[in-house]
DNA sequence: ACGGTCTCCTTACACCGTAAGGCGAGGAGC
DNA sequence: GCTCCTCGCCTTACGGTGTAAGGAGACCGT
């Protein structure tokens, strides 16, 4: 029984997978290759080395991510594609550590680009407001979800954790810190992932009035 | 003539310097030992391994931040110290990658975060909205700095840069992006860095918004 | 002089990415 | 049917990684 021939997406599937269960740091060409059944270099047939993987991953990710639909209202599209993009990066942890370093994008993100700049083309934008639009959505979602992955997972437990990283210098005087930690993080039903609703709302609000429409109040 | 013995702040100052130097991937404990004129397990006095070493690299980054100046306006305090944090992740281009996956700050971390909180506390505000003012800034300058470091290092090359990168996928319509890259990116004296300040203005001004005084008009 | 501690070194192991080249099966052309 | 080529996979090998274990020597208080 003759195992059908790997592919460069199965590869690439492959490799998220394993990502996703052990972490980037344990996604190593050999241990792939073993999940696919195959040794490590017959890898190289389908990927031109692993720079070339983690690319095809990040693309892959970009592919998941949610579009605005054309004619939608404006601040619903942004907001859908904003929720999502960070729904996206959150499922797949290790995606956002890739994008610092890898500038060569793939066809799926480009596509996203252009989808997303043609929503706002569409919506009568020219590309200097459209610019600073997508500079600074992109860097809220892409910075709350940093912040996000710093903080421990189970937001149960945030309260303790955070207390304990500030008891973790005790010859240190933190008096803000103590009460931020006790008034806010430590308070049960607490969960940070709350937060990007808010500063999603308010960076919605700074975009929606660099709109041409919004001109006259300037 | 014999060496001074080894310190642990000039452990990690070398590897600042190193990982500054030749990238955070070319940082190893063998090559960071030769730098010191030392060999790699040497090091392991001083450190307790290489995740502590990149702990400690990061908090020596925090430790750069400047801080709100006690007194000072509230705006131009925030302000400050998001144009710090800023230049001193991109001095630093290593830091935000390490960031993301470190989640044990150290002193100077913990003494930087009380500081900002106790600025805000100052002024009156509550720990509601100081959460939200917290989260929202710091996502805008790390969202900010990773798409910059996306981006080509020379903003002289970014238009030729995009432009290839459009053009690699020659079966993709990209007619938005093409259209945003010749009438954004393309044009000579292009920045993207001069996006931080437009985007951190309204962001800014969005944190304001939520300063008790601000309520009134709620 | 002596014992301890502190700093550094040597050796070793399991793992990593990947360059170079070999081997066997399947299909194309005759 | 036979040959030959191509494609998918494998073997071997090299130089690199982090770090566990333990040894060597210099310094210092007594």
């Amino acid at each position: 029984m003759a195992r059908p021939p790997l592919t460069r997406d199965a590869v690439v599937a492959a490799a998220i997978a394993l990502a996703g269960e052990d972490g980037l740091d344990r996604l190593s060409m050999r241990r792939l290759g073993e999940r696919l059944g195959v040794e490590a270099m017959s890898l190289y047939h389908h990927v031109r080395g692993k720079p070339a993987l983690l690319d095809a991953m990040v693309d892959a990710v970009f592919a998941e991510i949610d579009l605005p639909r054309p004619g939608e209202p404006l601040r619903d599209g942004l907001r859908r594609r904003a929720v999502s993009q960070r729904a996206v990066l959150h499922r797949h942890r290790w995606a956002l550590g890739l994008l610092e370093s890898r500038s060569h994008p793939g066809p799926a993100t480009l596509e996203h680009h252009d989808a997303v700049l043609g929503f706002l083309y569409a919506a009568g934008w020219g590309s200097a407001p459209v610019g600073h639009a997508y500079a600074l959505l992109d860097a809220y979602v892409y910075g709350f979800v940093l912040q996000e992955q710093q903080l421990p997972i189970e937001p149960a437990t945030a309260g303790e954790t955070a207390a304990a990283m500030v008891a973790s210098q005790p010859d240190l005087e933190l008096p803000h810190l103590a009460r931020f930690v006790a008034e806010v993080v430590a308070r049960p039903g607490y969960d940070f992932a709350a937060e990007f609703e808010v500063g999603l709302a308010l960076v919605l609000d700074a975009v929606t009035s660099l709109a041409p429409s919004a001109a006259t109040g300037a």
